[in-house]
Order: C-alpha cells, then structure tokens, then sequence
DNA sequence: AGTTATTGAG
DNA sequence: CTCAATA
C-alpha cells in the first residue's frame, strides 16, 4: 500500500496499463434470479416478461432463436413452450444484485455497479499485493486471451493482468458458489476495454485482454454506436459528419469533431476509438436523487394532475423511508404533449423542503407532512403550467433530491424508530403497492401502447458507505480460498419466495414492529425526545441552503426554506417548534416578522461523500 | 452558486 | 423509466 498509483501525475493517462479493471456482467440476468427460485425452470425455455416485452429469456430459449427485446407474442410464435414469468417487481434481482455487489467488495472497495447486473471491480491493490506477496513464478491466464498476444508490453501489464484474470475466475467461483450466480466477465487495464471485451465469449465465461489485442479489438466493432459513452444523439452528429465505423473516428481531424460536439467530448471520442480510457472505478453509494415518474397519454385538468402527484407521492414515500435519508428538495417534471419532437421535451422545477417533515413527532404522528408535500408539488406544477390555458402533459414525475444523512448513530434506537414510525405513518395513508417495470437492456423500443405505468426503481444501497467490510489487508490466499462462510443460510433464510408487491419492505429486512411510546421505558423515551430535538437543528444546518438571491430565476420565492435572514447558528439553537413556526411564517412570506442577519451558505459545494462531518468541516 | 436541460446507460 | 454526469 506504499505503492502510489497516483494517474493523474501520468502524462499518458488514460493509455497507461498500470490499472487493473474486471467488468463483470450477470448472464441473462432476470431470468437467471427466476431459475433460482424455480429451480423447475431451469431446463426450459423461460423469458422474463414486462408489458408486452420480452426483455430477457434463458439459453434454452435463445436456442430458439427468441431474443431479448422481442414482442411476447413474437416470440411465443418462435417458441410455442416459451415459459413466461413476469419481471415487473424488481425486488428479487435489485437484491440479488446487491448480493453480488457486497461480494465482490471483498476483493477491493472499489466497486461500481452499472445498473442491477454489472460491476466495475478496480483490483489494482489485490494484484500489486498478490504479486509482491506471491514469489511463485508461473503466470497462467484464466480463461479466455482476446486476439494477439506476440507482441509484448515491458511494463509489468502481462503479469498483472494475469493476475487480474485469476481473481476474476475466483470472483466468479464465488458468485456462482454462494449465490449460484453466472457471469461474464473482462479483464484489462481499463474500464472501456474490460467492459468490451466481456462480451466477446458469452454466456459464463471470461476474457482478458493484453495491450496487443486492443486495436482488434476496437476495430472489430461494428461501430462508432457501440462505445460507450456513445448514444443516440452523437451517433446521429457523428453520423452527419460522415463517420460511422470506429476506424473512421481513429483518423478524423480533431477540429471538426471538436467543431461539432465540443472539445471535451470530441478529445474523449477520440480517445475512446483507440481503446484508451481514463475513467476512474467510483463506488457507488447512494442515490442522489430518488424519483418516479408516470407516462400517459393525456392529461388536462389540474385534478388529474393532483390525483397522479399524490399517487406518485405515496410510492416515493416508502423508497424515501428505505433509503433512510432526508432530502433538502423536491422536483416536478412535466412532458408536455408535442407530436412533433418524439423526444423528450421535459421541464422541471425545484424547491427546497424543510427536514423537519421527514422527522418524527413524537405522540402526534406527521400526518400533515403529505399534504404540506403535495401542496408544495403543485405549487412547482403551477411554475411550469399555466392552468388559466388549456393544456396537454403526457407525463408527470416527482423526484426527492438534496439528500443528508440521518444524524443518529446507525444502529440507535433512534433511527430505528424514526424509521419505524415514518413507515406507519405511511401505511396508514392508504394501502400502497410495489410494482415496477423498467425497459431493461433494450434501447427503448417505444411503449406504444398507453399507461406506461410508473417504474419503481432506485440504486441499491450496496453502497460504499454502508461499509460492509473494511476488509484489511487481503491476501492472495485469502481471496483463493474465499470466505465461503457467508450467505447460503443467509440467502435461504430470506428467500425470495412470493413476496406480495404490496408488501412493505424495509431495507434491512426487519420485521415492522408496533411502536407505541408511551410504553417505552423511561430512559428511552428521553433519547428519543432528545433525538428529536437535536435531529432539526443538525439537518437543517446541513441540508438547508438560504437560497436568498430573488433574482435567481424561477427558483425560492415560496416553500419552504430555512428563513434566509436569520443568522443559521442562532436558528440552529432554537427548540424545533420554534424553528418550525418561523421557517412556515417565513414560507408565508410574513418576512418583516424576522430578524435580519447574516446568512452564510449551509451547503458545501459538492454533496460527494456525504458524511456529516465532511458537512460541519467544511463548513467552517 | 444553484437550477434546469440534455444525453447516455441500464 | 431511473439515475448520473454535464452543459
């Protein structure tokens, strides 16, 4: 660990070898979770259903020649015996996927995950580790080599990636032992290739790859729409420029390109088409926004629109209690209807909320904080849409972003009961129902029909600062000889049998017990009171941006904010009612009633890593 | 500096 | 459709 791999300081960054990246890519995925819990499946041709899409089928069924992304009916007609499971609850596979990504951060805490069935493993330190700690010579790759591998590279690479390969087979054992998952998986030096070239030898197999195959490598692809980092819209500008194959991005001028999509991209793009790649494995935490949205045809009364936010509010309400965390914000999205773009023409706006809606109070249950939610989210609605005309939206989204963390130790009392009691309060709302659909490894291939029901569906929190493992100093033998102590009664035990999509689920898989405080012992009490008294004043420092410039568009102006005229420390002090009643006079914009003082920014720039004390540090 | 729009990936 | 990263 005395090793540096500082790359910035590299003067080749991005084509540097000295990284090591496995990609690793869960084969059929969805169908793969149903096969485990129907183990009858297994031998017969099986797809995964959502809507009328077929977005992903077993190996039996690809015998067929049924593909991922066909109509259901397209492919019944292909094979007559296709089972057909519906995959529109992703609460299996979000946590299998979670499963995995806690696995594999065993090997290094420098995991990525790429949607529900991909990860990004940096095993740089394992290898050097591996290498330094391992005399024995021999350097056998495992699996498959990608192209040419005459020529070599004299910096160390080929060792490394061997290695590397070695701890993606072992990676894979493990997935497949403690999960009975299969993957693909890549290796190379960095992201764009490791991903690349796990593609090339399908289903649970694996391929490294050595500085001489890259070229073929990049040349072999079809083309310029299938680098990452490419989508639709630069392939059609690249297009318009003439270029299309990959080897027709190598060779074009730079002033062009730059002339068409900017410098940064258009250095990037070129980087890319040669194989090089300077995009660092960043482990996912959290989501920074957790939002759903709802597609229809029509709607043009503003009841309508209420009726859909309010629904969209109560399913986003229980993915807020499992995440944990308190958002600062809340954002609106309209599509208005207009046949002439087919893409998405979206508006938003945005405002901030006060924490104290997500915080328990004690005795008397928040029951308004729903409708002081909705009340806010039509206020946003109305920036966007002027009611006093008529008007068309074919979609409504309401997102939750700004988060900070819940300021009580983890695992306190009290964040279990803040926890306890936010869900209740949810329940008592209505009856809620989980479902999601998501159009997954398919290039949209247009909901033409109408209702597109909303899709539930929110990053897991495998996140890194959940911190699993810590693991120290992990040792060749250690990861070869696995630690398969963990899981398989874990996993049996919770099995992923008929959960009912309306369920409530809480993230940590506890029981929802009946919370009743005035049975609390004494001593309790006083910590939860106490809890509460301090959650406001810490979360509103954080979360809270005074926001006080009117000038700034069509932002502030009304909800609520943490009154930007009163200085933030002395705010901070007062009992929470009282910081309550003036954040709702000020929102009432009864602002003459406020002391004027200094307002500092409560925000630090970047929400990164967000731990608290990062927060208060920066604040100064 | 903070919001909003666009793009890309799954 | 959800979420991140940019512009």
């Amino acid at each position: 660990m005395e090793d540096d791999f500082d790359h910035t300081l590299d003067s080749n960054y991005g084509s540097s070898h000295d990284k090591v990246i496995v990609h690793l890519d869960a084969d059929c995925f969805y169908a793969q979770v149903e096969m485990l819990k129907n183990p009858e499946l297994r031998t017969l041709p099986l797809g995964v259903q959502q809507k009328n899409l077929l977005v992903t089928c077993n190996y039996v069924a690809r015998q067929c020649g049924v593909k991922k992304c066909m109509l259901v009916s397209d492919a019944k007609r292909l094979c007559p015996s296709l089972i057909l499971v519906k995959g529109e609850d992703l609460y299996d596979y979000r946590q299998m996927s979670t499963k995995m990504t806690l696995l594999l951060q065993k090997f290094s805490p420098l995991v990525e995950k790429l949607g529900l069935d991909e990860n990004f493993v940096d095993v740089t330190q394992l290898v050097a580790e591996t290498l330094k700690s391992d005399f024995a010579g021999g350097r056998n790759v495992e699996g498959h080599v990608y192209g040419d591998t005459t020529s070599m590279c004299d910096c160390g690479c080929y060792e490394r990636l061997c290695v590397g390969s070695q701890i993606a087979s072992e990676m894979r054992k493990q997935l497949k032992e403690e999960l009975g998952v299969t993957c693909c998986a890549g290796v190379a030096y960095n992201k764009l290739l490791a991903k690349l070239v796990c593609s090339t030898h399908k289903p649970n197999q694996q391929t490294t790859l050595f500085p001489a195959g890259v070229s073929a490598l990049m040349l072999n692809l079809n083309n310029v729409r299938s680098l990452p980092g490419i989508g639709h819209r630069t392939s059609e500008i690249l297009q318009s420029l003439g270029i299309s194959s990959i080897e027709q991005l190598q060779n074009i001028n730079l002033e062009p390109l730059e002339q068409a999509l900017g410098r940064t991209m258009a250095e990037r793009l070129k980087k890319l088409s040669v194989g090089a790649d300077d995009m660092v494995v960043k482990p996912s935490g959290k989501p920074q926004s957790i939002g759903l949205e709802d597609g229809f045809r029509k709607i043009t009364l503003e009841s309508e629109v209420k009726d859909k936010c309010e629904v969209l509010l109560q399913r986003l309400m229980i993915l807020l209690v499992e995440d944990g965390r308190i958002p600062g914000a809340i954002r609106v999205t309209v599509r208005k209807y207009d046949n002439s773009s087919r893409y998405s023409h979206r508006e938003s706006r945005q405002c901030n909320i006060p924490s104290s809606l997500f915080l328990p109070k004690v005795g008397t249950l928040p029951s308004n904080a729903h409708d002081k939610l909705l009340t806010s989210i039509m206020k946003l609605f109305h920036k966007i849409i002027d009611i006093s005309k008529p008007f068309h939206l074919t979609l409504l989204g309401v997102a939750f972003t700004k988060f900070h963390e819940r300021n009580t130790g983890k695992g306190s009392i009290t964040s279990f009961l803040v926890k306890d009691i936010s869900v209740q309060s949810v329940m008592n709302f209505q009856n809620i129902s989980l479902h999601g659909v998501e159009a997954m490894e398919c290039s949209s291939s247009k909901n033409a029909g109408k209702q597109s029901g909303s899709t539930l569906n929110y990053a897991d929190k495998s996140g890194s600062e959940s911190e699993p493992e810590p693991s120290p100093k992990k040792t060749r033998a250690d990861f070869c000889r696995g630690s398969r102590k963990r899981s398989l009664t874990e996993s049996d035990k919770d099995s992923p049998n008929k959960h009912r999509s309306s369920e409530l689920r809480l993230s940590t898989g506890e029981p929802i017990n009946e919370v009743d405080f005035s049975k609390l012992s004494d001593g309790i009490q006083e910590e939860l009171m106490e809890s509460c008294m301090s959650l406001p004043s810490l979360t509103d420092k954080l979360g809270i941006s005074d926001n006080s410039s009117p000038n700034t568009s069509m932002s502030s102006e009304d909800n609520f904010q943490c009154p930007s005229n009163v200085d933030p420390t002395v705010f901070r002090e007062l009992p929470q009612e009282l910081q309550l009643e003036l954040m709702e006079s000020w929102q009432t914009k009864d602002r003459e009633t406020l002391k004027v003082a200094n307002s500092s920014k409560c925000l630090p720039g970047k929400p990164k890593q967000n731990s608290i004390l990062k927060y208060v540090i920066s604040k100064k």
